[in-house]
DNA sequence: TCATTAAGCAACCTCCCGGTTGCATTTAAT
DNA sequence: ATTAAATGCAACCGGGAGGTTGCTTAATGA
């Protein structure tokens, strides 16, 4: 919702965002195949670890659900809180655009 | 652009929005009136200094940029970064769109 | 049954982030 | 000329992020 710069839930999914490898991750995952943690720590120049961390991340911020199956955990794309971000990216842009919008409205009625 | 998951560079973008005061700045001058450190102070529950970080912060990101008036330094909404991470959460959706196509016609080609 | 594979948990480490304070500098206002 | 305002710079601090290692446990495969 507009006006909602102050509020701390779209902060969290742009931070979860804000990390080379976790980009990769969620890149990845976009392809709609849910992947075990060690088959995604097989491209990734880390421990698996490590990947567990980023993978958690991003599943606090609720792009990325994870469900056991046996003995592994698939990671699977999430994609509400994706639509969440660029609402609120395409919201802000609105907003320069409309000032945009108004600035050269106001100075075509300034030079008639 | 596709498969840029590694690129640091988006990273760096969401990063800078990835924290509740920066992501209230940005909303804040997207309005297209540029404002001094001081008027964006006022409205931030701490110093002046920290507001100055995290405008450093915005403008290494490339969300903003400042230009010194006389004694002050006026920041201001700068758009291309913002679409560049428009177009890449665009990109991402659109995959997941096109793997839920696939599913899709894959079920419905199955049950016939 | 026994070895292997996937993962969880915990401790630890380093470094950077967010924030503060104190002081210096430049510009504007009176 | 003096005072006040707006900013810059540097040092400092606590905590959490990102990463590692070591050990344990559960599930699979031979």
């Amino acid at each position: 919702m507009p006006g909602s710069g102050g509020d701390p839930g779209f902060a969290e999914i742009f931070a979860a965002l804000g990390d080379p490898t976790r980009l990769a991750i969620f890149d990845r995952l976009s392809d709609g195949q849910a992947r075990s943690i060690a088959s995604l720590s097989n491209d990734a120049d880390m421990t698996r670890q490590a990947v567990t961390k980023h993978l958690r991340v991003l599943e606090m911020a609720g792009l990325v659900e994870s469900h056991r199956i046996g003995r592994e955990s698939r990671y699977a794309f999430c994609p509400d809180r994706l639509a969440l971000a660029r609402a609120w990216l395409d919201h802000v842009a609105g907003r320069w655009d409309s000032a945009l919008m108004r600035l050269k409205s106001f100075a075509e009625q300034s030079s008639d």
